[in-house]
RNA sequence: UGGGUUAUGGUGUAACGGCAGCACUACAGAUUUUGAUUCUGUCUGUCUAGGUUCGAAUCCUAGUAACCCAACCA
């Protein structure tokens, strides 16, 4: 018997509500307002949303919440399509709110018609001073006593376009005096002379989140209708608005929002970034969003694995970027190929090596012998990483130093002779000497090294241009900065090598290719690629305990 | 002088009155032709105070703390 993986809150309802025959099926649905890209805390809700609907056998819609077209657009749309099939999930109905909104129409006059809601010609700062603070209770006014009549012809106005925006709104005739906010007459619709689109000019009244949400989720027969924490005062509205409206009754539950260090979540400020210039653009590696991972080279996998291992419930938390990192490095450990490449390059040359020879060396593409292997030249001159040279190595160091030995990764092992400095003392070359008798494969064990060191060899090489991103926030939460979240930001999220050099095998590498580059991290192909010109992107960095061990001095 | 929600190691998340477990992080060690991977081990926890019970993270009472609610945003 293997271990049950306990439920989460949400899954303990669905199964009860399987259980007593209160569904047969279950149909939840992922609604994005499309005014802004994915972050990796959608991810979080469209892993749980199509997750539950896979888990129980049920579907899942995806809607689009476009209530406010002045802020959204069909760029948002197709982004957010990108993102939910690349992340590997299948809706099984595309939907708007907009497609509802003759049937939401309807539902207000029915409203209006109970008496349960009014016309207010009240401006945002009347309705705003009327409404009571959390602790002081609202207050009526006069246009609240308006009779069925009245207020049915003038919402007639409203929509057949007789006033200007913010002139009038509908208004739910609830309770001023009501603990819960939003029980206070909230507003059911307003007015915007704005084009929506999908509708284009045929709205110029278009309902709010709260008389759309739950009246969509009604419609499409939503089962359990999921979202954060702070909808929960919403829950009540909800409730009231299907009730009053005798429609299918579909249930809200909250979970917690995932929050990560060093980042921040909320499309508004993702939206500043992005326009102030401090990212290139949505997809920009260094943001949260699920087409900058994607760009970045996380792959869908890891992503799902972490909202998988994040958990849901309802108490606000914090995640760690390391746990997402950890998701990401154990499949590109799995799936990556490995290739040799020096970011920051110093010439080694082996003096006892036969000029102009070149050897064709066979190396693994990975640690699992399914993936295969390729060749590599080797030659006299290679070059090597900068940092794999101590001129006076420290405590512990098994790379290379002035007599010290090093292999190099499937080829031979080498022994540092001398080394030649420039005017500035700068390292220039690093004369070396091979032992014929360590070819990797053939070697007869008569020579053992502590480190292996990545090379390319320099006549063979080609250049690359190599970007390394790191957090984009120099806080764990940026949002506990003293003043502006955007002071926090890192001035070294992105350093640019401009000529890195790369295996010859690389010159091949697709858009879709993962690599590890052996010893310094996960890469992948930017789009900012060209024939003549490639870009490769830091997807993580391996784990690395020499900068621990040199951190202690 | 309002209403709502939540409190379990550094971070997440389990437990459904009966051995506080798992993962990440951190630390120590073994292996290693990547100081990676892999493997082994260690540290750290039930918000507080009372109560009920043979037995409480779990039930009760009273506190405390954090978060959400006063957009014609979602």
């Amino acid at each position: 018997m293997s271990e049950e993986k306990s439920l989460n809150f949400i899954e303990e309802i669905i199964e009860e509500d399987l259980k007593n025959g209160k569904y047969k099926s279950i149909l939840t649905r992922f609604p994005p307002e499309p005014n802004g890209y994915l972050h990796i805390g959608h991810a979080k809700s469209i892993c749980l949303n199509f997750g539950l609907g896979i888990k129980y056998g049920g579907k899942t819609n995806l809607r689009f919440d476009d209530t406010n077209p002045v802020t959204e657009d069909t760029e948002y749309v197709d982004s957010i399509k990108d993102d939910i099939r690349w992340l590997g999930f299948e809706w099984a109905n595309e939907f708007y709110a907009s497609d509802y909104f003759d049937t939401l129409y309807e539902y207000a006059v029915k409203l209006i018609g109970k008496e349960l809601a009014y016309v207010d010609d009240s401006s945002s700062d009347e309705i705003a001073a009327l409404k009571g603070t959390p602790t002081e209770p609202g207050k009526d006014n006069r246009y609240r006593s308006r009779t069925i009549e009245e207020n049915l012809q003038l919402f007639a106005d409203m929509k057949a376009g007789k006033y200007q925006d913010g002139e009038k709104v509908l208004r739910a005739k609830i309770d001023m005096a009501h603990p819960n906010m939003l029980m206070r007459d909230p507003i059911l619709y307003r007015i915007k002379h704005a084009h929506h689109h999908r509708t284009g000019d045929k709205w110029c009244i278009y309902p709010m989140y709260d008389f759309a949400h739950g009246q969509s989720d009604s419609i499409e027969n939503i089962t359990h209708s999921i979202c954060t924490l702070e909808f929960i005062p919403h829950r009540e509205l909800y409730d009231w608005l299907i009730e009053k409206l005798e429609i299918f009754p579909s249930h809200q539950y909250e979970f917690a929002r995932l929050n990560m260090t060093y980042t921040v979540m909320s499309k508004r400020r993702l939206l500043q970034l992005v326009n102030e210039g401090h990212v290139t653009g949505w997809d920009d590696p260094r943001m949260p969003t699920i087409s900058a991972f994607r760009r970045k080279g996380y792959t869908a996998a890891a992503i799902r694995d972490f909202c998988d291992r994040i958990g849901i419930a309802k108490r606000e938390n914090f995640i760690d970027l390391s746990l997402l990192e950890f998701c990401l490095r154990e499949d590109l450990n799995k799936t990556a190929r490995r290739v040799m490449a020096v970011l920051d390059p110093v010439k080694l040359i082996i003096d006892n090596y036969e000029d102009g020879k070149v050897e064709e060396l066979t190396t693994e593409n990975g640690p699992d012998a399914s993936m295969g292997t390729r060749i590599v030249p080797f030659s006299k001159e290679l070059w090597i990483e900068r940092e794999d040279f101590m001129e006076v190595p420290a405590k512990k160091w098994f790379r290379l130093a002035p007599g010290a030995m090093v292999r190099l990764k499937s080829a031979y092992i080498v022994q540092c002779d001398s080394f030649v400095k420039d005017g500035n003392g700068n390292i220039t070359e690093i004369h070396c000497s091979y032992f014929p008798q360590t070819k990797s494969g053939m070697d007869d064990g008569s020579i053992s090294v502590k480190g292996t060191i990545h090379w390319v060899s320099a006549a063979h090489a080609a250049e690359a241009e190599v970007r390394l991103y790191d957090r984009l926030f120099t806080m764990e939460n940026p949002m506990d900065a003293e003043g502006d979240f955007k002071d926090t930001i890192n001035p070294n999220s992105l350093e640019v090598i401009r000529a890195a050099y790369i295996e010859p095998s690389l010159t091949k590498a697709r858009l879709d290719d993962r690599y590890q580059f052996i010893r310094k991290g996960y890469f992948c192909l930017d789009k900012d690629s060209t024939e003549n010109k490639l870009v490769f992107n830091r997807t993580v960095t391996l784990k690395d305990a020499w900068a621990k061990e040199a951190k202690k001095g």
